[in-house]
DNA sequence: CGTATGACCATGC
DNA sequence: GGCATGGCCATAC
């Protein structure tokens, strides 16, 4: 199985009304991937994994989109994501909290570290 | 094999 | 908070 494929495997588990950013999608699939190859994986999704890879709901560490265009912005409010004035979504709300730790177990993959109280208090976006 | 490229990120002004 | 840098790493040529 090839790194992409893992990645995509990943992403298909993020449910929907909630994102992810490519660093965490990076770090669950860990071995060195980055969040520059996540985002490379996210622009080759071959044709038959297209309808199967929520690849709107993988954003930026800033809350934002990294995409051109309108497309993946009205894709993910239309799953109820909400963003600020600043285009920006607050990770705290809408941030996916990684499979669950069977699931990571099953496949391979490094379940992500919660998220605590401090860290989570920096961003007061809205 | 070296080089360039990129849906990135942490850090330091 | 914004902006510039350097680092990161899989692919494509």
């Amino acid at each position: 199985m090839s790194l992409y494929e893992r990645i995509y495997l990943l992403a298909e588990q993020i449910p929907p009304g909630v994102v992810t950013t490519y660093g965490d999608l990076a770090r669950i699939v860990g071995g060195g991937c980055d969040a520059r190859t996540v985002g490379e994986a996210m622009n080759a999704i071959p044709k038959d994994r297209a309808q199967s890879v929520p690849w709107q709901r993988v954003i930026n560490a800033q809350g934002g989109i990294s995409t051109r265009g309108l497309v993946q912005r009205q894709l993910l409010e239309a799953e109820g994501v909400v963003f600020n004035q600043r285009d920006r979504t607050d990770l705290r709300r809408f941030g996916w909290a990684g499979p669950s730790p069977e699931w990571c177990a099953a496949h391979g993959f490094i379940p992500l570290p919660p998220r605590d109280d401090a860290s989570a208090e920096q961003l007061s976006l809205f």
